[in-house]
DNA sequence: TTATACTTTATTATCGAAATTATATTCACT
DNA sequence: AGTGAATATAATTTCGATAATAAAGTATAA
């Protein structure tokens, strides 16, 4: 009856739009209640979740959301463009027409989105479409790149990367830049420029290293 | 009372020696019954393995061993390469004395066993100890790298890929290039070397690369 | 013989309660 | 008041049983 996969999909969703706090505790008696169902079934559906680094487990003291931490998002982001780059380069040299039709309907439905965003006062209802976008324009810059492997960790760096970030993201302050990045983004790969497709995902994503941390240096791209 | 917990590492430990045959259906019921425990407690314990990919899980059916797949070392491959060598060289620029002095130590230890596994007919008393020499050498190189989430990145590969090929690499008739290839990183990241690090780290895998099928390009190093 | 529907068996998912362990509170003592 | 032990409370983990589902087997019809 796949109740399970129901509760699995809405705590994700949750967790990765920042509904709850980070560092909340969940506890399987609360959220029972919520989904009607048992506290071990919830348990599971939390261990599903660790899974993919969305919830922590620590024995004997249950589940919670990760904190807010400046260190993971730098170190998060340096994942990312360590995956994404290799993944773009791999797209670029075997994707061939179709992953390029693909990439441009979907960065052609992601800039319609940050267009409406930007020029907007209150982009708040647009926030949920804007993420599925987003995410999914990066997803098909690497969806290409004929590696299973590769494509499971970066989602699973994606949705970690979204945990701590959308929260912050909310405003939009940054779409002006943002609207010009994945445009760049796009026209490199095109151009089957492996380096400066690299870069430009670098660039893209620099924002989260400059933090008022160190950044970790980023090796060579 | 950690029963649990040592559940947990046993199963590990066989999953990652191959103990368990690739595609094997791992079930509770089976498990409890050795264990000493219910099938409930197993059940948590494999989802938390299938946290590391160790095993894997499908709603309805249970959960089973993965099944050894040539792609999937290639890919698991590409990705050691791309880990290692970013966490390597970012360990050459911030590891010090402290982190070659570590490297050096665990290098001696590993090409200890490596030889007397190269001088005998029968190594395979020496196998548990090779596997965690040669686990600990790999997580020294990079251990300096910084990236809490990089290190656990490489791990949850390297387990997979020992699952994926530890009962192949029983037989140890690499062994005599493996002693030159571990020689080989560990002069270049003393060196401080980065280029020479990641084309050693290459090498060093590239034999996984060259299977049957036809091999991902890795994109350049 | 092949395919389809139905029955039986085996496996997995869910549950609520009991046992275990952590956390908070109380109380005695310096 | 401040510290530490002892108790009380709350949370987590484990359990065995039941419900739901998939897999295997059987029978019937084309």
């Amino acid at each position: 009856m796949t109740y399970d996969n129901s509760i699995f999909h809405e705590l994700e969703r949750r967790l990765t739009t920042n509904e709850f706090s980070h560092g909340a505790k969940l506890r399987a008696e609360i959220l029972r209640a919520e989904f009607g169902c048992s506290a071990s079934t919830v348990r599971e559906v939390l261990f599903r979740l660790a899974t993919d680094g969305l919830v922590n487990f620590q024995e004997q003291r249950g589940f919670r959301v990760p904190d807010l931490s400046p260190t993971k998002l730098i170190e998060l982001t340096h994942m990312r463009i360590l995956l994404e780059g290799e993944g773009a380069v791999l797209s670029i040299r075997k994707g061939g027409v179709a992953w390029e039709a693909r990439l441009t309907a979907s960065h052609h439905k992601l800039s319609h989105i940050e267009k409406r965003i930007h020029s907007r006062e209150d982009p708040a209802e647009l926030v949920d479409i804007w993420f599925s976008s987003e995410k999914e324009f990066h997803q098909t810059l690497i969806s290409a790149c004929g590696s299973r492997t590769l494509k499971q960790m970066h989602s699973l760096i994606y949705s970690q990367f979204r945990q701590q970030l959308m929260e912050a993201d909310r405003r939009f302050d940054f779409m002006s830049d943002n609207i010009k990045h994945h445009h760049d983004i796009l026209e490199a790969a095109l151009a089957a420029d492996e380096t400066l497709t690299r870069k430009r995902i670098h660039d893209h994503l620099a924002r989260h290293l400059t933090g008022k941390t160190v950044a970790i240096p980023i090796s060579k791209i």
